[in-house]
DNA sequence: CTCACATATTTCCAGTGTAAATATTTTGCT
DNA sequence: AGCAAAATATTTACACTGGAAATATGTGAG
């Protein structure tokens, strides 16, 4: 079914790979429905078949922004030793994704661009969250207790994360003349303990 | 200088508020110069000469979306007693801000659309940000001691209330089977105290 | 009254995404 | 094998976008 032997052989992949290369050079303006197809050589109505239209497109580059995303969060998580240590490394991982690919980051979110209903991206974003959530068992933060205990910690960290990525990658938290953020998120997260 | 005798009479302050009810109603996608431009009657072509560009304009709108979120954020902030419950209110603001006004909400903090250097820009946000840094003052929480306490407080405090917003907006906290998150900010905020 | 300037319009252009009709290749069936 | 059907890609056309340039109109100072 995935074979190479159409006229391209292999457009759909081909696509969200140019996709991807023309995310990294020229951001999300760039990122139009003839500039994808001109990179890879079809006409500028050919992604239609594929993907139904550019938002379908931008879907699957969102799909595979998440696969990276999660490969990102699980990088230093094996060589971590605690569990402390394994929080700070996957909080690290989401924040150097977003840092390395601001626009896709930027894609990956936004419904403007992708469809966040397709049951292809959900997995890969439950994929992205399971580590997320795995990292939350068991943490203990002050107003933990109650209902939904797990949901709440997992939601906790995820939005001081995304929220520290968003806002780093908009500028809004430069320090000095070069323009890094003044401190990482290690550095702005409570660091809170495991316990029971 | 802020005449209201040309031809239209005031409209830079038309386009602006044109712009804020396109963006209620159609969102980001349906705010175009042309748009904007008909709905207050004159030509596509006219707000070039108060805002250069798109971006221009949208820098502008995006200037009154922070005044309007500081005045969400400062909303029940007189009525409140104790410290805990300003940072309550001030956090929940900031919240309701981005849920009443999502688009705008958008706009504000992408550098897409805004240019986040703007002068005017800045200073409305500037004043946004000065509910946050008192709130910020003093608060307490492990990890707090080290360099730069006072500005690592805020950078706490505004990622986790930037990323509950940006992810509640995404949809990415729904509960049940209405599209509301299942968890309001406050009870996915540590329970910070303030001491010294 | 006139000149200078700010403001707004008209016209044009290079882009964009998408729909419809057409062309081409591959696959399935007999 | 051959032929029909389906998948894949192109061509063409259209309505839309932001912006540049030239033109028109109104405003205010001398």
């Amino acid at each position: 079914m995935e074979g190479k032997k159409y006229h391209h052989g292999d457009l759909k992949n081909a696509l969200v790979e140019a996709g991807l290369e023309i995310l990294e050079e020229s951001g999300l303006p760039g990122l139009s429905l003839r500039a994808i197809a001109t990179r890879v050589g079809v006409s500028h109505t050919a992604p239609k078949n594929h993907f139904g239209s550019l938002r379908g497109l931008m879907t699957a580059i969102g799909t595979e922004g998440f696969r990276r995303h999660s490969a990102f969060m699980r990088e230093g998580l094996t060589e971590a030793a605690t569990r402390a240590d394994r929080l700070d490394a996957a909080m690290s991982g989401y924040v150097r994704f977003a840092e390395a690919h601001p626009h896709l980051f930027e894609l990956m979110f936004s419904p403007l661009y992708c469809d966040l209903r397709d049951e292809t991206l959900g997995a890969a974003a439950r994929d992205s969250y399971a580590v997320l959530s795995e990292i939350s068992e068991g943490l203990d933060w002050p107003g933990a207790e109650g209902p939904d205990r797990q949901r709440r910690t997992e939601m906790m960290l995820w939005s001081l994360v995304h929220g520290y990525a968003q806002l780093a990658k908009a500028g809004q938290f430069v320090g000095g003349d070069d323009g890094r953020p003044a401190h990482s998120i290690l550095s702005v997260m409570p660091r809170f303990g495991y316990g029971g």
